[in-house]
DNA sequence: GTCATCATGTAAGCCGTTACATGATTGC
DNA sequence: GCAATCATGTAACGGCTTACATGATGAC
């Protein structure tokens, strides 16, 4: 359960409902981590969701208008949307458009906010693009968790880069391995001021 | 075949014979890609490689002598192991020591050199962190390939950090992917010059 | 009417993981 | 003698890919 893909595809409905093919193209353009996800893993992963009564296939009135219609009021649009929900979802070209359920909106903050999976960097970066669905505790809790990751990595390239018994090229790579890493860890640095002081600022409001 | 372990086992199997678990550890240290691959993955992939005729299992005098072993004459020390060499290859402790044949160095540097599969960035640290055994030319041919994936990268990833319709998160991330190209890049840059001065240089001393 | 694109799905396979099973060697 | 560690292997499974199979829609 608990997948990268699985986190993408619900993230993407939280926004507004989507049909399969779409949402490789969304992926890319919205989430950016990838370079398209095979369909492959797509609807699989979809029927899979529906089963788990996380999304749920619509029909939909007529498709081009509702693929144009991306903002507006959210809680109106989905409240339209559940009213012409049918037991097929197919629309009358054949396209399948999936709505987010009620209980995928909180397995999806769940998700996100589960910081025992921010190891690697697609991982921490996809959760980051949808960060605005976290409370802001919840952001920094995972910030920091991904600080202590990359505070220990940077151990290790470093540990490389100056080890004398590699050669040019490997110690090279090792190098270059600690640059990305300190700009990762400067990165998450500013996020976290920033949060820090957003946090501040609210507070002075309140005073 | 081809697959990133093979490559990074071949690579380490052309310095000096590795027993499986051992190589864990070497993977880690020297080629420093990865925390730690797992056991279940090296030892089907010497098993596969033993198949094909790249690597062999050899006779050990003596595990502690020999490993310490790891300098000096290679050639010389290569003629001693292959003297050793027996049908089982296991030492008496158990360890299972290999070593890599003929074949299997010609046919790791063919895979080392190998551009089409540079695409991702684990698989390039992989290749330059083994980059002595390429010729200049070939070096050069890698990273010239691995230039235009991440200029490619570069324009898709500032097309996002562009993007007025993603949230200040997502733009966040895309912005921050964007500077990781330029530094892949400028590194990549700097990799490139430094093989052709040394070219220069080389072609002068040769007047 | 036919071609490109949109659209959904299944099957096989790849490459890696964790979990399991087993045993030798060394240090105390 | 007993624990830690070194050492090798198998089995099951996970998540993603490519290749395959199928069909609707829109542009010309």
């Amino acid at each position: 359960m608990d997948t990268v893909l699985d986190i993408a595809i619900l993230g993407l409905l939280m926004d507004r409902d989507h049909h399969g093919y779409e949402i490789r193209t969304q992926l890319r353009d919205r989430l950016g981590v990838w370079a398209n996800v095979s369909f492959g893993s797509i609807y699989p992963a979809l029927a899979r969701l529906e089963r788990l009564g996380l999304v749920e296939a619509v029909a939909v009135a007529d498709a081009r208008t509702l693929s144009s219609l991306s903002t507006g009021s959210l809680s109106g649009e989905r409240a339209a949307l559940r009213s012409r929900r049918t037991s097929s979802g197919l629309g009358r070209r054949g396209r399948k458009v999936y709505s987010i359920t009620e209980r995928g909106r909180a397995e999806f903050v769940a998700m996100l906010a589960n910081p025992a999976t921010v190891d690697d960097s697609k991982n921490f970066s996809l959760r980051m693009a949808l960060a605005r669905y976290l409370t802001p505790p919840r952001r920094v809790a995972l910030l920091e968790r991904r600080r202590a990751d990359l505070v220990e990595r940077l151990d290790e390239v470093r540990a490389g880069s100056n080890n004398e018994l590699l050669d040019e090229y490997a110690r090279g790579v090792m190098d270059h391995a600690a640059k990305g890493v300190e700009l990762d860890l400067a990165w998450i640095d500013n996020l976290l001021t920033a949060e820090r002081s957003n946090q501040q600022s609210l507070a002075h409001e309140a005073t």
